[in-house]
DNA sequence: GAGTGGTCTAGACCACTAG
DNA sequence: TAGTGGTCTAGACCACTCT
C-alpha cells in the first residue's frame, strides 16, 4: 500500500484546485502561511508543494506578492517530461490505436544504436505502429533490457508498458535522455508511416533509466513530420 | 552588488567539482550530513543543493546509499532549459557566425504567430541567420515586445540578445514555452539555410517570460534539417 | 545496528511589495 | 508598516541498505 506524504496530498490538491478553475489563472494562491495553517502543516512543507507547481509550470511565485496562478492550459500535459503514448491519449482524448508489428528475444542491439555499457544478456524488442484517425503516425521501437525486463506479455505490449513495468512489476521509474533529430528512413519505415517522397522523420531517442540508475529502456520513435510536436516548459537555469 | 546564497555556492561548488573529476562518474558523494559539516550548513540548505543537481542530471539520489554522480559529459549543456545560441557555441567550441539581416521596428506581429494578450505597442524585429564552418544552420526570428524592451543596439544584436537584457539592462528571465515542429518554408527562407528540394525545416517557436510573469520575446527558429539536435534530460513526474 | 536519504516541524531573519 | 516569499537552522522520526 503506497503512502502518499503530507507535501504530495497539498501538491496534488492545489494542482486540482487550479485545473477546476478553483484558482485560476491571474489569481494569487492564499499566502504560504494560510496554505500552511489551512493544511495543517509547516511552511516547509507548503513551500516544497508550491517548489514542484513551480517546476510544472502551473505557478510563478513573485518575492513580496505571492504565487501567480498561471495560464497552464496550454502546456499541462507533460509532454516534456517522461510520458508514454497511452497516457499523452488519455490526457488528451485522441482516437488512437496501436498495431503490435513485431515482439520477440534478440541477442544485439542494432549497429546503429549508440550505447556506452549495457549489461544485458539479451533484448525484448517491441515494435509499434501509432494510429490517430487510422493514419499511421509514430513507429516506436523499443529495446528492453534483459535483465531487468525478462519478460513482457503480448496483450501489456499493447498497452502502455510503463503502466506494466510500474504498476505490475514495481519498477521506478526515474530519468531520462531524449534527443531529437530528422532522419531520412528506409523503405519499410517510410511505407509504415505512409511518407511522400522525401522520407524524412522524426526521430526521438531515448534511454530510460531506474531509481538505481540502471538503463531499462532504449526507444526509437519515428513521428511522421506533419504531425510532429514537442512541447516544453522550460525554468532558466544558470549554473 | 550581487550575493550568492550559501546554497548557491555550495550547488556551484560541488557542480565544478564534478565537473573537473574531483567526484567521478560512479562514486558517491559524501553524505548529506557530511557535506552540511563540511560547507558549515544545516542539513536542509545541503538538500536543497543535492535537489538543484539531481534536476540538473548531475547525480542521482539512492535512498540508504547515497548521491551517485552520473556521467553528464553527453548532456550537461543545458539545451533542455532555455539557452541562447551564444551560449551554447561557447559550451561547445563551436565555429560560429552570426549575421544580422534585419533589425527593425513593426507595429504588428506576423499573423501566423499566435499570442493570447499582447500589451505592447511595437516590436523590435531582429532576423539573424546562425552559420556554423560558414554553412547556414539556423534562421532566427526574434520579436522582441516593447514595452519593456523598448530599444536594442545594433552589436548587441550580433551578440547574445539575453546577455544584454540580463546583464545590461537587469531584467531576469524566468520561464519559457518551447514547441517544436516540422514545416514546409517559403522561398525566402529556403534559400537562406539552402534547403534542397524538399524545403523542410524544424521550426522551434518560443516564448520567453520575465520574473514578474510579463511576456517579453516571440522566437521562431528555423533549423536546417539535417543539423537539428534537441537533447534533452527530463525526470519522471507524476502527477 | 549504524548509516543513508526522505519527510516534517517550529522558529528565525531577510528582502521585497504595497498601502 | 504589515504581509509576502527566500533563506537557513537544529532537531526529530521514518524507511531503506548494508554488514
Amino acid at each position: 500500500m503506497m503512502v502518499k506524504s503530507k507535501q504530495e496530498i497539498i501538491t496534488q490538491d492545489i494542482a486540482l484546485k487550479i485545473k477546476h478553475q478553483l484558482y485560476k489563472p491571474g489569481d494569487y494562491l492564499p499566502s504560504e502561511n494560510q496554505l500552511a495553517e489551512l493544511y495543517g502543516a509547516a511552511r516547509n512543507t507548503v513551500r516544497k508543494s508550491l517548489g514542484d507547481l513551480t517546476d510544472l509550470g502551473l505557478i510563478q511565485k513573485i518575492k513580496g506578492k505571492g504565487s501567480l496562478v498561471l495560464d497552464s492550459s496550454r502546456y499541462a500535459f507533460p509532454v516534456a517530461g517522461i510520458t508514454s503514448f497511452k497516457e499523452l491519449n488519455e490526457t488528451l482524448g485522441m482516437k488512437a490505436k496501436t498495431e503490435v508489428l513485431r515482439l520477440e528475444e534478440i541477442e544485439q542491439l542494432p549497429a546503429n544504436i549508440k550505447v556506452e555499457q549495457v549489461d544485458a544478456d539479451k533484448f525484448i524488442f517491441l515494435e509499434r505502429l501509432r494510429l490517430i484517425n487510422d493514419q499511421p503516425k509514430v513507429l516506436d521501437r523499443d529495446y528492453l533490457l534483459s535483465p531487468p525486463v525478462n519478460f513482457l506479455p503480448m496483450e501489456e505490449a499493447q498497452n502502455s508498458i510503463y503502466a506494466y513495468l510500474e504498476d505490475k512489476l514495481g519498477f521506478v521509474i526515474s530519468y531520462a535522455t531524449k534527443e531529437i533529430t530528422v532522419r531520412k528512413v528506409d523503405d519499410y519505415i517510410a511505407s509504415k508511416l505512409k511518407l511522400e517522397a522525401d522520407r524524412r522523420a522524426v526521430l526521438v531517442s531515448s534511454k530510460t533509466y531506474l531509481e538505481d540508475t540502471r538503463l531499462f529502456e532504449i526507444t526509437e520513435s519515428y513521428h511522421h513530420p506533419d504531425d510532429f510536436s514537442f512541447f516544453d516548459f522550460a525554468r532558466r537555469r544558470k549554473i
